[in-house]
DNA sequence: CGGCAAATTGACTCCACTCAAAGGAGGTGG
DNA sequence: CCACCTCCTTTGAGTGGAGTCAATTTGCCG
């Protein structure tokens, strides 16, 4: 039934969403994941990046959004003072670039902090999309509502204990998402990245992670990360 | 040429955008100013809000977006501890109520600091013209990353001296793009309003305005700021 | 002229940053 | 396989900027 080269539409995109995490973009639309790799094949970079390579930079040309397969990519911009700033973390299941939408041009850089695999569509193709499905356009909408969210809770007047345990519910939250576990997982990126997201000094990072393994709140062994009381995270996260 | 009781159309928006500042989200993508005061009708509540009589409050029904056309307000939310937490002033030009669009219920409070007056659409005359014209679509998408920005500066690293240079900066800038004085104007809003939204104490908003006074950049008397030297202001802002 | 809320000013405290140094972990080459 | 290097992380000591607490002062409105 697949055929090799065709030229895509929006009624083969409204039938043939991809499997991969792209389908967080479209199957709650009333999409199917029928002919899985069709879309994949016009769309999706098959080679996997590698830990430090570039998805896109800022600057660059929106061609297209992509969505996270597999691994984890942060997106940061360097700050007048030549300092990178950490804007998020990107995990399997997330779109990454509709930062570009307006301008058509990427504000940040995305690089990946894993083995790293995304699936995509071009920048014609979503416009396109959005025009003919409003469902989509709200789609998008959400996904711009959630990082004005975001930094509506980082710009909080929060302590370093208060960020960390916040961000440690947040990665918990999106894992479990994804069917990964909830209590156990792997810091892909290093304590400065998460300094750097947080507001933090990665000095306090490390301290406010040791108090918490002290009181029995988390295990952590360098990246590996477990929670053992999540309740008295979530107590921390407010403003306990 | 107005007829007095008549079911609006997509077709009379696209001509008959009204002279108050919603004019800003039609204007641009080819509208003109004719038939002034029809849309108005319609739409515009005509008794000016008092100060501290709310435009809309949190979890109000998403029914209209809102223009100031007059005085000032400002959004707010109550955190899980009561406090009142200020996320933003809005000055004449300025749209207020698109936090709602995606849950169709309004997530902050609106309330006017001055006696103000606003025009606005409702709820099914937006989301129906933004389907109809992909350029408001973008204007949506523009407001939102313009919400982003201001968020992202908020949420960075920055001191007491760089937080109120950069508000004065950002007052000053809004004021003059609506062709008031870009040196002179009015704060409507308290010293307790501005520190929540900059996230500093009252006391340091008070002190910093006082060095900054000192150090002859500024004149505050009360409400009335006046910007004396507004190279330095921008040195302090960018982190001098 | 009171009465009240907003704003200012001063004294003190504390949390997070900075500076500094001592471990690890991973990678490279001899 | 080990030595070495480098980067990341952790830990300690000291500093400072902004917050808190408290006392006035100022402006506003009845």
């Amino acid at each position: 039934m697949p055929r090799k080269s065709k030229t895509l539409t929006i009624d083969d995109i409204k039938v043939s969403c991809s499997s991969c995490s792209l389908a967080e973009l479209c199957l709650p639309h009333g999409m199917n994941e029928k002919e899985l790799d069709e879309l994949d094949k016009i769309v999706v970079r098959h080679q996997p990046y590698q830990p430090g390579e570039h998805l896109f930079r800022a600057g660059d040309e929106f061609r297209s959004v992509a969505s996270v397969r597999t691994g984890c990519f942060k997106s940061y911009v360097i700050d007048h003072e030549g300092q990178e700033q950490v804007l998020g973390f990107h995990l399997p299941g997330e779109i990454i670039g509709l930062d570009a939408i307006h301008s058509c041009k990427h504000t940040a850089n995305v690089v990946a902090l894993d083995t790293s695999a995304v699936c995509g569509l071009t920048f014609d193709t979503v416009t396109n999309m959005a025009r003919h499905m409003p469902e989509l356009q709200n789609e998008l909408f959400r996904v711009m509502s959630q990082r004005i969210s975001e930094l509506e809770t980082i710009a909080g007047d929060l302590s370093a204990d208060e960020r960390i345990a916040m961000f440690l519910l947040s990665l918990s939250d999106r894992f479990s998402r994804r069917g990964y576990s909830d209590k156990e997982f792997i810091l892909a990126m290093s304590r400065r990245d998460i300094a750097s997201y947080l507001r933090l000094a990665t000095e306090t990072v490390s301290r406010v992670l040791a108090r918490f393994q002290k009181a029995g709140v988390v295990k952590v062994d360098r990246k590996q990360v477990q929670i053992l009381d999540i309740d008295e995270l979530r107590t921390i996260a407010r403003k306990s």
